[in-house]
DNA sequence: CACCGTACTATACACTGTACGTTATGAACG
DNA sequence: CGTTCATAACGTACAGTGTATAGTACGGTG
């Protein structure tokens, strides 16, 4: 058998590969087996580094939170978090699979747990007590999840001229009557599904509560 | 052949069946299969209401949002919006799967536009202009999914107890040279990953922000 | 050289969604 | 009542999926 000669491949190889599948033919149609084919190897050769896909799944999105830059030190504390907020999203748009890797798998692995030490601890210099900059570091993480997840979902809606079609059909096909904000509204919710505007103004409206709140 | 009766299938006995088999046995586990089976039908003769199986995707997504109470209108707005917004976390809690049906798809469906008429009635009788108006229900939309849908998936995460032995496991492993705040937070991030505290500190920091934006 | 752990292979299973072609049935009509 | 016809449900088949299990050959160590 032409079999392949043994350690050439690792984790990172692996990870690697996997993370060029995933934006090349797109997250759902991702698999294993494409991974393994890629690499020139069966596919049970990546049990050897991976317990099953999930775990796969992880260290893909652990290595991409890695690419997350540091904090900058030097700003007050609410441009800190908006640089933080900001590159999470950057991050999300550059790779769109991590929105999906965030959505369905729980928070693990170091990279990870850098960045939310990164915002934990300017929450606590900004002077907020443990409660709430535990509170706080979860709304701010589930808003830019949320948000960019759906801004990438419609972006790619609007890619498939398919679906964008039926999306406007079914849009247009509201009456006046019994949906009037909707249809009136229409081109205004066209234009804010998505852009650094739309997620500045809902991270401008958190950070606006939450300075109400500054402690003393 | 055991040739079941024509006309006993119908789209709202399908979607019942499969919101129950979503609920019953989970939203991954879930197959058009699965859906027939229980139908005591082949896995074709759905094809015959829905052309596929996002189609019925849609239909149930359409369905469950039909279960939201309308906006009730004897209220101040921002007590209007807290309303809207919690009673469609509560429905994504109550049934669970709402939450990826949400995320994967784009809206689409007279009860979803429905709900997005009811927010965004509320805020135009507040008086926010119509860009305003729009910027701030998908603002809020996407608040709820995230949060809400992390909730759900860290409150499932919870009730596997190999799973959560494991995350447990990595966050301990956390050194707390180089994560003291996320070690020194670790009681107060477990328990701020969902419940209703934490959601509507999340609501209340955008309402107070939104507040401050209040047209004259 | 012999040995052994292990990196990789091969085979197989139970599934999935769905394209295609067929068949029987309920309703409509002469 | 008998015939016709659209179509609801059928069976078969295909190209995939993740992964359990067992086997094989290679690299490093005694």
């Amino acid at each position: 058998m032409a079999r392949t000669p043994r350690n050439t491949l690792s984790p990172e190889l692996i990870v690697r590969t996997a993370l060029e599948l995933m934006e090349s033919r797109g997250t759902d149609a991702f698999s294993l087996r494409g991974v393994a084919a890629e690499l020139g190897v069966g596919p049970m050769a990546l049990y050897t580094y991976f317990r099953n896909k999930d775990e796969l799944y992880d260290a893909v999105r652990d290595h991409l939170m890695g690419l997350l830059p540091a904090v900058p030190g030097d700003a007050a504390w609410p441009d800190q978090v908006r640089a933080v907020c900001r590159s999470l999203r950057l991050l999300m748009l550059q790779h769109p699979c991590l929105a999906q890797l965030l959505a369905g798998r729980p928070l693990s692995g170091h990279e990870t747990a850098r960045v939310a030490e990164g915002l934990l601890g300017v929450l606590r210099a900004a002077g907020f007590d443990a409660e709430t900059a535990a509170r706080t570091h979860t709304t701010l993480f589930t808003y830019v999840l949320g948000s960019t997840s759906w801004e990438i979902q419609m972006a790619a809606e609007r890619r498939d001229p398919e679906a964008w079609r039926r999306l406007r059909a079914s849009m247009e096909s509201l009456s006046a009557r019994d949906f009037p904000s909707v249809v009136e509204l229409a081109p205004e919710l066209a234009r804010t599904t998505g852009g650094d505007e739309q997620f500045d103004y809902g991270l401008d409206l958190l950070l606006a509560g939450l300075q109400l709140r500054t402690p003393a």
